[in-house]
DNA sequence: TAAAATAAGTCAATATGGCTGACATATTCT
DNA sequence: AGAATATGTCAGCCATATTGACTTATTTTA
């Protein structure tokens, strides 16, 4: 519980140049760093989540709708390759994307075993409101950050989180920020 | 598909100062931003999998067992208002750690309703294995990154990627850093 | 002190989004 | 003609989340 382990720090983590250490032994910055992924990521992602619940669909349809809009003629196997899931995964949620009109297939004029995927209009219009609600995050974290180094990294990773979680959870965390 | 909608953008996204306009007809670096958290997050909770997959655990457990170092004698209810999750789904990972002792239920002195959380010896350890691995990978980072403006901040989040990753699906971002 | 509120735990059912294995079909390459 | 490739599908499994209803122990409050 004290500091006095620090002997015992492992080699990979010597160099803690002028940073304190955290309960762990560990330098306090990077272990807030770790945290500082996990809420802001949580966060980040849970915006388009209204708007894709009221369309009956999940996270898993939403990936698949934002890199068909940004890498449009994307065949199915390049779009596993990005997401790093089985056809079988992808599969449910692309049929209700497609039935539902939001994406469209096309065969390829030279292989006519692949499939383009592309975004109907119905399905730029609705990953464009998904986007816009995330770009909209960064920039009021943008606003509110002036980055330079991890810290100012940390103070930006910081205001892309809720207020009601900062309230919550960050009383240790960027007390000065 | 062209440019020419660019007149059609959203008034949140007027200002795109010196940035080119990506496919959307939004600004390129916030929709290259926004695919950095996709893959970066995704990167940076892969490395505990291995380790933790050897002990039959998940990444709900890894939280727990986060969360419970971090903040040593929480009760169960900051537990789960932390996690945002509910007992329900608490309770099975929880149970199994506790079951294998990685973690101690210890009662309050003064409310004796509530349980303090502790990780035993055996939890501290495999904690520690967890988070070295990715306060390492922050640390990689770190050492090729130069933290500065939104640029440096997305080169940060960049080295966060598993260079396959970077190699398959980076070709458009990030091109000279 | 009796009743209400709180903290924790449990049972049952359901949904999402991953996975594997086995196959089927159409198309292209050798 | 046969092998390889791209896609799709069936069936089942697992992890992790959800809701609602209920129990038990303990503390607070009226």
């Amino acid at each position: 519980m004290s500091q006095d382990n620090s002997e015992t720090l492992s080699k990979k983590h010597e160099t803690p140049q002028i940073g304190e250490m955290s309960s762990l032994g560990l330098p306090q910055e990077l272990v807030e760093a770790v945290e500082l992924m996990f809420f802001a990521y949580r966060d980040f992602v849970s915006d388009p989540d209204t708007i894709l619940e009221s369309h009956g669909f999940g996270r898993a349809h939403h990936r698949v709708l934002h890199f068909v809009g940004r890498r449009p003629s994307m065949s199915v196997s390049e779009l596993l390759h990005i997401l790093s899931i089985t056809k079988q995964s992808l599969s449910r949620v692309l049929k209700d994307l497609i039935e539902e009109k939001y994406i469209i297939q096309e065969t390829d004029e030279h292989d006519r075993r692949i499939k383009r995927l592309l975004l109907s209009p119905k399905g730029q219009k609705l990953h464009r409101n998904l986007i816009d609600l995330q770009i909209q995050r960064f920039q009021d974290s943008l606003a509110k950050s002036e980055i330079g180094t991890l810290e100012k990294w940390q103070e930006f990773m910081l205001h892309l989180i809720n207020m009601e979680t900062k309230i919550d959870f960050m009383d240790d965390i960027g007390r000065d920020k």
